[in-house]
DNA sequence: CACATATAGTTTATACTTAAAAGAAAATAT
DNA sequence: ATATTTTCTTTTAAGTATAAACTATATGTG
């Protein structure tokens, strides 16, 4: 079945979009309850480290933080003042341009990082672990390509 | 690969879950910016109000509305109070158990939430049309089962 | 140089979300 | 009857998210 020949009526997109969405809704509540039960981070707090993490050198800018994490700059000043109160990361301005800013983890940001990578990674395998792992390369390389058409679409 | 045999190094659920969690963000965001721009309600009075609409006879419980949308009952006093606000809804203790309240659309949220179904029905067409549709049964089955097993695990 | 424009980040106002505590009413147990 | 417990909902405090307005800095153009 093409779009072309689709009923009008057909409700399968939608279907599938309800239950995708209560699935990974379900998942993130569990995962930021567990996180924040095991570790002195939330789940947002997790993801802007990881991202952090990433950056080549540890270091990144508030707008790249903010592309990489796919939120808006004024979450990324709020989620990065936050993160220095928890004194888990610090910022600088760039001499070479002050109007940028720097992001770095601090030592005690990168250990609980590190515990909490170790731990996450289980639980998504425990919540997952259900998914039949001969498809788990297809859904990989289906949300890949989702992901990427998404990007061409207008928001 | 079964579970047993996966290498502990193996990223592949970590992976996937990355990558359908940056999707349903993604698609959450389109939904929720084209909602506000298109409608009076955000995506969460949306959600709210097609809840709601299934409830037999177009009534149903705060506990209730909580569970099906699988926020806090805190949640969901805030939503019904914003959208009471917004005349789209209405509130009543029941006369059995005044503990108990009744929310139900009003006439003007019923016609908002008729044209919101309509075209949200359409931007998640558009949005999940490039899923090849061969794979859409087997996705929704997938998710479905998934969403079981979520719920008999512990959060 | 001066002035316009662009870029990086923050502030403000508002919305959505939760956990924990509190309040109100009903059910249950003496 | 009255005390206790349970149930339903709300309040409070804090975190996470956005858009719009604002500040500061840098860059381009006459």
């Amino acid at each position: 079945m093409t779009k072309d020949n689709m009923a009008v009526g057909d409700q399968k997109y939608l279907k599938l979009w309800v239950r995708m969405l209560a699935s990974s809704t379900r998942v993130v509540q569990i995962l930021n309850k567990r996180m924040k039960e095991h570790t002195p981070l939330t789940l947002a707090k997790f993801d802007v480290l990881v991202a952090i993490d990433r950056a080549p050198g540890g270091v990144i800018t508030m707008s790249e933080l903010s592309r990489m994490l796919l939120v808006s700059n004024a979450n990324t000043t709020g989620m990065v003042s936050r993160l220095m109160k928890d004194h888990m990361v610090e910022k600088w301005a760039l001499p070479t341009d002050r109007r940028v800013y720097s992001v770095a983890m601090t030592s005690e940001g990168r250990k609980t990082l590190k515990h909490a990578i170790a731990i996450h990674k289980g639980w998504v395998d425990e919540l997952l672990g259900h998914i039949d792992a001969d498809k788990i390369d297809d859904l990989i390389d289906l949300f890949s390509g989702f992901k990427k058409d998404l990007a061409t679409i207008e928001s």
